[in-house]
DNA sequence: CTTGCAATCGAAATCGTTTTCGTTTTTGAA
DNA sequence: TTCAAAAACGAAAACGATTTCGATTGCAAG
C-alpha cells in the first residue's frame, strides 16, 4: 500500500496530472467545479504530495536542522521542543543533530545538513568553537541561519538569545541584597559569549556595589558538570571560608556546590548562598531549593523557527533580508538557596 | 554556490552522467581508470549525491523517525542521543517528533512520518495511547518499526525494552532486605504496560517476602511528575504513618516525595526509605541521593536504531523478517535514600 | 457563419539520480 | 585482415510534482 500520486488521483478523475495539481494549488486556471471535485476526492483518498519530488522543482524540502551542543540537557531539550511545536505549525519537519559542544562535530554537523538540502539551519555553537568560517558556509549556499542562545558575534545572522550580562548582573545583586559580601563565581569555558558575558555581569555588580574583584575567586567549569560544582564547592570552603556566596553559570554546577555543602552541613543559605543559572526542572526540587535565572527555553525556540520562517519568507520575495536579533527576558527566581 | 550535481562532473570530466553515477557506485562496466578518476574528481570538489533526487528512484530517503512521548525528559533525551550517534554512523538522518504522551498527537506524528516517507520509525508508545489501529498502518505501508521502552503486546515488532517487573521486583526487594515492612507504591498510569509491570513486580515483591498487598497504599501519578510524589507524600505522612518506605514508578515523583519529606524533617531512609526508577542524572545529586533503577537510555536508544536497520537490511534482501525483543538490563544503584 | 477572446485544460520539460538496455570500442583469436 | 566476444560507455526512461506554454472549448459580438 504505497502513497498516492497525483497520476493516481488524475485517472480516477479522468483528468490531466496538470489539472490535478493546479487544482490542489488553486491556480486561476480550473473551473471551480474541477478543483471542488479534485479536492474533495484528493481529501477522502488522504492524499498529499511527495515532499522529495516537489523539491526537484521547488527545491523547498520543508525541512529545518537543528544543532543542539548538548542534548539530554534539560534547557536545549526545551528549545527543541519549542522549535518541534512551532515548525509544526507550518508543516516542517525537524532534523536534529548534536555538536557535543565540539567544533569539529559542529562543523561535520554543518555540512551534513547543507548536503541534505535543509531548507533552514538552527543553530546554538558549540563552547569550543573558536572560528566560524564553517558557519559562513551556511550563508554561501544562501540558506537561512538562526542562532539560539550560544551565537557568535562574527557570524551576521538572525539570533535569539537572552542578555547574559544583564542576567548575570541581577543574579550577583540579588546575592549582594541579601548581604554577602565575599561572592565567588564558577565560570563557563573561556570561548562561549554566554559564559563571558556572565562573567561581565558578575564582575558589573561587585564594581557597581562596591565589592572587590578577586581573580582567585572564579573558577573555571571546562563541562559545567554538578562534579565541577561539587569539587570547587570543596576547594572553596577549604581554601577560602571566607566566601559567603557562590554564583554558578549554570545550574548544574550550583547543585554539585549544594550537593557537596549539604554533605558537609554548612548552612545554605545562611553560610554559603547559592546561585544558579537556566532554571532547570529540578533546580525547584533539590534541598534547598536553588535560586536561579529563569531562560525561557521553550518560548526562545519557537521564536527561533519564527525568526527563520521569516527570513525565508523574505527571500522568496526576493526582498532584503534584514537580520533580526531578538533578546529575551530572564527572570530572578528567589528560593531557598539565597 | 549550489550544490554540484552528477551532470557537473559530467561535464567537467567530459563523460555522460550515466557514467560518473556507475563509477561512484562501482558498477563493473565502468573502467578502473575512468573509475579512478571520477572518484578523485568527486572527492575535490567534495560531492555528494542529491538524496531527495536519489529517493525518487530508489525509494529510500535515509531519514528514520522517531516519535517520543517526552522531549526535555532525561531519559528520552538519552535514548535520543543514543539514535542519534547510531544512525549517524550509517549515514541517515532523525527527524524528531514529540507525542507529549498524547494518543491523538501520536496519531498524528506517525502519520506525518509516513507521508514523510521516512525509511523507518521508532516509537515509544504515549501513556494514554488505548488501540493500536495507528500503529499497524505502518506494517501496511511495510516500513520497519522498533519500539523503544514503551511498548505494545498488541502489535508485533521489534522492541528494545527492560524487563519492568523484574527490575520493579529487585527495587522492591532491596527496600525489604534493609528492613522496611510497610511499602507503599506510587504507581504510573493505568494504561502503559511499563507502568502495569512495575506495578506487578511490586506485588510480586511484597507476596514473595510474606509481606500484605494493601490497595489504599497504591497511588497513581498521572503525569508521572514531582508535583505527584510531594502530594501524595503529604497524603502518606498524614493518613499512613505507618508506611516506612515508598517505591516509585519513576525519578520524579520519588524526587517530589523527598522534597516534602526534607521539609517535613523526616529522616530519609530511617523513617521512610524512598526509591525511585530510572537513575535520572540529577538523582544522585539531590539530598539524600536517590536510590533507583538504572536504565541505560543511550545504548537502548542505539540498540532501537540497530533493530531498526537490520530488518531494513532483511527487507531489501527479501528475505523474512524475523522480529526481535531485546532486554536490556537494569542495575541496582544504592544510594543514600534507602 | 465567422471571428475574437476568455475560460479551461493538457502536453511536455524540468529537477537530479538510478538503472536498463543498446551502442560503440577494444581485444584476442582465427 | 576479419570477426566474435568482451569491455566500456551512453541514451533514455523512469521516480512524482511543478510550471510554462500551447491547445481546445464555449460564448458573444460582428
Amino acid at each position: 500500500m504505497r502513497n498516492l500520486t497525483l497520476k493516481d488521483i488524475a485517472i480516477a478523475l479522468d483528468l490531466s496530472i496538470t489539472t490535478v495539481s493546479k487544482a490542489l494549488k488553486d491556480y486561476p486556471d480550473v473551473s471551480a467545479k474541477t478543483k471542488a471535485k479534485v479536492k474533495k476526492y484528493a481529501q477522502e483518498v488522504n492524499f498529499t504530495p511527495n515532499t522529495y519530488a516537489a523539491y526537484l522543482r521547488t527545491q523547498e524540502s520543508k525541512i529545518i536542522g537543528v544543532i543542539i551542543p548538548r542534548l539530554n540537557h534539560y534547557f536545549f531539550s526545551s528549545v527543541l521542543k519549542g522549535i518541534m511545536k512551532a515548525a509544526e505549525t507550518e508543516g516542517y519537519m525537524v532534523i536534529v543533530l548534536n555538536s557535543e559542544e565540539s567544533y569539529e562535530l559542529e562543523k561535520k554537523q554543518i555540512n551534513r545538513l547543507l548536503k541534505q538540502n535543509v531548507d533552514g539551519i538552527l543553530l546554538s555553537i558549540a563552547d569550543s568553537t573558536h572560528d566560524t568560517t564553517h558557519i559562513n558556509n551556511i550563508s554561501k549556499q544562501n540558506i537561512p541561519l538562526v542562532f539560539f542562545d550560544k551565537y557568535s558575534k562574527l557570524s551576521e545572522c538572525s539570533s535569539i538569545i537572552i542578555n547574559d550580562q544583564n542576567a548575570a548582573f541581577t543574579a550577583v545583586e540579588h546575592l549582594i541584597k541579601r548581604g554577602k559580601k565575599n561572592i565567588a563565581h564558577l565560570r563557563g569555558p573561556l570561548l562561549p559569549q554566554n559564559s563571558i558575558d556572565r562573567f561581565l555581569g558578575y564582575r558589573k555588580a561587585l564594581e557597581q556595589y562596591g565589592l572587590p574583584y578577586r581573580k582567585e575567586w572564579i573558577f573555571t567549569c571546562q563541562d559545567i558538570s554538578s562534579d565541577e560544582g561539587y569539587a570547587y564547592a570543596k576547594y572553596i570552603l577549604e581554601k577560602y571560608p571566607e566566601i559567603d556566596a557562590i554564583f554558578a553559570v549554570a545550574d548544574m554546577p550550583a547543585i554539585g556546590a549544594i550537593k557537596y555543602l549539604n554533605e558537609q552541613k554548612v548552612a545554605i543559605p545562611e553560610q554559603i548562598a547559592v546561585m544558579g543559572f537556566s532554571n532547570w526542572e529540578i533546580s525547584g526540587l533539590i534541598t534547598p531549593a536553588l535560586s536561579t535565572m529563569n531562560q525561557p527555553g521553550e518560548s526562545m525556540g519557537r521564536m527561533a523557527f519564527e525568526l527563520f520562517f521569516e527570513e525565508l519568507q523574505l527571500r522568496k520575495k526576493g526582498l532584503e533580508i534584514k537580520h533580526q536579533i531578538v533578546e529575551v527576558d530572564t527572570t530572578l527566581v528567589v528560593r531557598d538557596s539565597t
